[in-house]
DNA sequence: CACTTTGTTGCACATTTGAGCATCGCGACC
DNA sequence: GGTCGCGATGCTCAAATGTGCAACAAAGTG
């Protein structure tokens, strides 16, 4: 491969050609053949100039617009994990301060409801509830898709004063697509696993669960595991379970179920007290759409992602690069 | 024109889908088909996306090759001055001592001698002298083309211990084109116009004149004006001829003729002591090769293109981006 | 509510470009 | 001096790309 000219050696003949070849094609859009006559040389001989051109790298095309590197996470998240998809949003602010992450769920909100309706989902689809999530739903417009059924994945009755505003988030879901909705009247996790079956096998949650199972659909974010975990403030996970799971490795959860770094439960023990569809039924549908936003959430999110339960990550820009970088 | 994308806007459908088309194009260099059949739209729009890109400067293309700044300047030169072509050497040190003065010939002469051999010029080739035409002369390749006569275009013969070699470089040009070889013995420059017409009348100067006048081609450097100028080491130009072009604004010569920043004669009544061709005879050739190597030349480079007498100029970096600053 | 206006889409068709292949010239090596 | 590569060249043919156009949709406008 003939090098590049160095300073204080005379520049080759058919260097000289080849940059003017490619100064007349892509600075003034000249086509092979024009180039070739204003040369001299045949239009076969101009394509090979600009050939080695760009194989020498003595031209560049570079890709500058500022969102070009969401795009670049985009598609390699979406090609080192098989996803259907992934929507990387930027958020001015990055730290991890309280305001910072109010603006990335709001941001990875609005995209995941953007996404969302341009994927126009039909049939069931089940969602979960958190932050996030109700984030979500007020981002979504009218007529965006048009199912049949909204179904609440996983229980969120609340132990404590702190309200999940899991049938808002439902109901937002049912109210804009014009489908029915179907609420799952039970807690996120309970005392014992006699109970969550019991629970489970009732009726009342039984046939929300069954209906979950169905949807080929499934909306949900991913939570934090420690003290500032919703569960905690809904009062689900005491100090003890906590502790437990801090021991087991626990990352964050999915659909009230944690995850350990490599994707698995963390606290099987802990995760027969849970209410709601498992993920071994999240994994086989056809659509899942995961939201991760905010500082701290790669971790969950790398979890989520081995243990196979995404199709489309919503992330935001540093979330989606920490997933990338220790994947 | 949509504006490129802000932070802390929500990143338009369209423009990810631009981005995406465009990584996929340019860096992947996958099809607009292949990029459509992925992105799930057709050909046409992924050619109009792709277009868009270009005119929003999305994608940048940039020539980025060392020497592509020599060959901005050859065009930029060629076009402004309407000129045959134009080589612009890059010389590694670029100051004025001795050694980068001498250096910067040598590049020049060589490429000069080079671009010259790539033009083959055939018939008789007119010829000027100085330190750089013995050092083109140097670099001539036996063969390099098949003239049939080498014709010394300007009075040489020295009056000083400085000798101009004029009869080397002949000789050499001769000798490496197989063309017989015809001097001028006479100075460059005598006392009076009237010694000078009577030299130029008798035949052994006025034949000489005659074949010079008949040339297609010519090749000559350009001399600085002032006390560096070879016709003064030569001794042709005492000091009240130095002052004399001082005052009237002379720049440097061309075959011994001394001209003005804007192309004209400088001192007409020291061009009427001149011998050889003058510039008229210059103007109306085919192919004339003028070379100007080293600090300084700037103005006389331009001089000597506005003058009309150059269709291919030779020179450095420093001098060529002089002249264009200066047009 | 009809109507223009404007912009988007896909298409047929012409142009442009790339790929594979035969040929040629040139130097190296018997 | 023959001849054997080997790289460069130009060619044919197929693929890829750009262009003008008509159909259509959305959004004003009277």
């Amino acid at each position: 491969m003939p090098s590049p000219a160095r300073p204080g050696e005379p520049l080759a003949g058919e260097t000289r050609l080849m940059l003017r070849a490619a100064q007349l094609y892509y600075r003034l859009n000249l086509t092979q053949d024009q180039v070739g006559e204003r040369l001299g040389v045949s239009r076969f001989k101009v394509g090979r100039l600009l050939d080695r051109a760009l194989r020498e790298s003595a031209v560049r095309i570079e890709i500058v617009h500022p969102a070009a590197r969401l795009v670049e996470l985009e598609d390699a998240l979406a090609s080192r994990f098989g996803l259907r998809g992934a929507v990387v949003v930027d958020v001015p602010a990055t730290g991890s301060s309280p305001e910072d992450e109010l603006l990335a769920r709001e941001r990875v909100a609005e995209a995941g409801a953007a996404h969302l309706a341009s994927l126009r989902p039909a049939g069931a689809i089940g969602v979960s509830w958190g932050r996030t999530m109700l984030e979500l739903a007020a981002h979504l417009r009218p007529g965006w898709t048009a199912a049949t059924e909204i179904v609440q994945l996983n229980g969120a009755t609340s132990r404590s004063a702190y309200p999940t505003r899991a049938h808002e988030i439902v109901e937002r879901f049912g109210a804009t697509s014009g489908a029915a909705i179907r609420l799952m009247p039970a807690p996120a996790i309970v005392g014992s696993p006699e109970l969550r079956d019991a629970l489970e096998d009732d009726p009342s949650v039984g046939e929300t669960l069954a209906a979950a199972r169905e949807a080929g659909t499934a909306v949900f974010s991913m939570g934090l595991m420690g003290p500032e975990s919703v569960h905690v403030a809904s009062g689900y996970l005491g100090e003890a379970d906590l502790a437990a799971l801090a021991d087991a490795g626990a990352v964050g959860d999915v659909l009230g179920r944690f995850l350990a770094r490599d994707g698995r439960i963390a606290l099987p023990s802990l995760d027969r007290r849970t209410i709601g569809l498992p993920l071994e039924n999240l994994r086989v549908k056809a659509l899942t759409v995961g939201l991760a936003a905010g500082a701290g959430r790669g971790s969950i999110a790398l979890a989520a992602l081995r243990a196979g339960c995404i199709t489309v990550l919503v992330a935001d820009e540093t979330t989606a690069a920490w997933v990338l970088d220790h994947a």
